[in-house]
DNA sequence: TTCGTTGCAAACATTTTGCAGTTTC
DNA sequence: GAAACTGCAAAATGTTTGCAACGAA
């Protein structure tokens, strides 16, 4: 029953396009940054893709900013700073002080828990004047 | 320039179903809840009064689950659980593991940080079988 | 009477989907 | 050749908005 899996260019490209980026793209901005090379490219096939990627797991969801979704090649979580201003995702991988709160929250409240999301929010350096 | 601001028993509504759930609601959980009480309440007056009070401050977004964005009528941050199959939001109040993440995050990557969210995923203890 | 607030429906933006044609194996 | 993949455009979904009617001060 289970689907084969068929080699697509299409679908190597989008990956390599947010893989190769820190900007934690939205589904239009890959699609904007893809349409030069592939000008056939459809804006579906990039969400199908996304969405594959995310069942799979080599991709992950930073969440909606601004009412769209925004993704993240680094499956492993880490903490990100949303600038309120400017919208920018960026990653804040060093910080590493969360590394316990899973364990701490499942031993509190007794749930089953997978990964946890932490964002900052606030203004980026950029923003600032 | 100000706008005035003037009574309204469907805004005081909507601020109380929000307020008197710990469901972290959605707009139309809120309108759906209302209806009956308020036949002739609009979803669009739901959404402008949501949106009004996170102006204000009084209430905050919990984020998008599912598509539809959730709302939290205490507006002091704390961390929040979601349940991956049924999506039900969860408060966290005493888990206060993170009252510093804010200074420390700020201090490291020195941005200007105003609040964070944390949010747990993993299963509830409902949908465990 | 003034002007903030609402209902309604249309407009909007993002994401999903159905289908016919294309590509991989 | 079978079935996965895609382009396209239509549909679905959640949210916003314009406008005339309503209601608070």
């Amino acid at each position: 029953m289970k689907k084969v899996s068929r080699y697509s260019k299409k679908r190597d490209a989008i990956y390599e396009a947010l893989a190769s980026t820190t900007c934690h793209p939205s589904a239009e901005w890959i699609y904007r940054n893809l349409k030069s090379k592939y000008p056939d490219l459809s804006l579906g096939t990039v969400y199908r893709n996304l969405s594959r990627f995310k069942d799979e797991g080599s991709v992950i969801s930073v969440g909606v900013v601004a009412g769209q979704e925004r993704y993240d090649s680094n499956a492993k979580p880490h903490p990100h700073f949303i600038c309120k201003h400017c919208g920018v995702v960026i990653d804040m991988h060093r910080f590493s002080e969360e590394n316990s709160l899973n364990e701490k929250a499942s031993a509190l409240f007794g749930f089953q828990i997978d990964y946890h999301e932490l964002v900052f929010h606030g203004t980026c350096k950029d923003c600032e004047e």
